[in-house]
RNA sequence: GUGAAUGUAGUUUAAUGGAAAAAUGUGCGGUUGUGGUCCGCAAGACGAGGGUUCGAUUCCCUCCUUUCACCCCA
């Protein structure tokens, strides 16, 4: 019997389990501060549905697909936004909604790519272009809280479109210059211009590598200065990357990748959207790569309530410690193995619950780091 | 998916064409109420399947895992 998970899947238990769920708290918490509610969502859809319109989007072309027994063509979500369409009906706008759990790739994996991660989403529908100042500023609140330092990059699509526009680049060839200029910052120049003027459109870094005077002239540059201001007026800097493409089709206004020093992949990745002709921002990131980086404090305050020979006054303890919401956990058995026990699974208090406890009605609690004993408390 | 590398106890690392070693972790014990020290005992591995061979963990093949690159992406 197999019992090895499968290929780009994998277990989280102790410490990394710890972090990951401290995390997630930390998450949510963020995401209500700021206004959005939880929304949850099957993980299987029907095929169609999770292609939607994207037929020509490679990401798309990388999900799982399964059939249950009565042949429907299903699959699982590899993102959360397109069931987004579903959940706007009939909501007032804006709707903002985040939603965090597991999505599903199969795609290749590497030591930061996996086929199943949690991603945590947020969105805006019906959004104005200055909401996407505020998605932006909930995703930097989070990553300032596990002390990680986001690059956040912004672009626009229609910018791009502009400049290509204007550099006559012919239609057809459009979407491979896209891809081509997405590999700014992984291959070199030369080789990148290579590539470019097999389809006419050599040029196009050299402007792209020009600036403000070269980029003013575009409508669409606009609605960056005004992204770019709006972050300001929250607190932190967004920075204009006009090599960012971002793969999602979907996208048509700004759009947003974050990056950090001491990983390579890309931690978050957003931008604008039309759903149904409704203006929509988001952006969402995922919580191994996030987790990979962040520092988060795991330790809690915890008990362990052990049990000499006392079983009914160490249960009545325990569950008055629980009702003041401390973390408690039994233990029957010999004083030295509880204390081994608490070392184990870092619990840092430990109570005696023996015969001179129970006939004195004093408990003293241990604490496990500083090795002294005060009277317990409730 | 393609190409390259990889695969030994839960983890980290040895050795070998002829009975697989250690550290650490785990379980039990050290005569029964105080820990991260120490001592003893125990359980625990050659990714899977084929082939070559008297004999394969070691050589060969296939598959799988992991890692890296391409593609794309959180």
């Amino acid at each position: 019997m197999k019992t090895e998970p499968v290929k780009g899947f994998r277990d989280y238990s102790g410490e990394e389990a710890k972090k990951r769920a401290e995390m997630q708290k930390i998450i949510v918490e963020t995401f209500e501060k700021y206004g959005f509610e939880p929304a949850e969502t099957p993980v299987i859809e029907y095929e169609e549905f999770v292609r939607g319109d994207n037929k020509n989007d490679e990401a798309v072309s990388d999900i799982f697909s399964l059939k249950d027994k009565g042949k429907r063509e299903l699959a699982l979500r590899y993102e959360f936004t397109f069931q987004l369409k579903r959940l706007m009906q009939n909501k007032k706008l804006p709707y903002k909604r985040y939603e965090i759990g597991p999505v599903f790739r199969d795609e290749p994996v590497g030591s930061a790519r996996f086929r199943q991660f949690i991603q945590c989403d947020v969105d805006v529908v019906g959004a104005e272009p200055r909401q996407e100042a505020e998605v932006l500023s909930a995703i930097n609140d989070i990553f300032q809280q596990v002390k990680l330092n986001p690059i956040i990059l912004v672009n626009n699509r229609q910018l791009l479109n502009e400049i290509l526009e204007s550099e006559k680049v012919k239609t057809e060839n459009r979407e491979q210059v896209l891809r081509e200029i997405d590999k700014y910052d992984k291959i070199s120049e030369k080789e990148l211009k290579e590539n470019l003027k097999k389809l006419g459109a050599e040029k196009i870094i050299d402007l792209l590598k020009k600036g403000e005077s070269y980029f003013s002239k575009f409508e669409s540059y606009k609605k960056i200065i005004s992204l770019m201001d709006y972050c300001r007026s929250y607190g932190f800097e967004v920075k204009f990357s006009p090599t960012i493409v971002r793969g999602l089709s979907y996208y048509d206004g700004n759009v947003f990748e974050i990056k950090s020093k001491g990983i390579k992949e890309t931690l978050a990745g957003g931008g604008s959207y039309t759903f149904d002709g409704t203006p929509c921002t988001g952006i969402s990131f995922g919580l191994e790569r996030l987790s990979i980086l962040a520092e988060v404090n795991t330790k809690k305050e915890s008990y362990l309530v052990i049990s000499i020979n006392q079983d009914r006054e160490a249960i009545k303890l325990s569950q008055k410690l629980r009702k003041n919401n401390a973390a408690v956990s039994l233990f029957y058995g010999k004083p030295s193995k509880a204390l081994e026990y608490a070392n184990a699974y870092s619990i840092n208090k430990v109570v005696f619950v023996g015969e001179k406890e129970v006939k004195n009605k004093k408990f003293t609690v241990k604490d496990m780091d500083s090795g002294k004993e005060s009277a317990l408390k409730i």
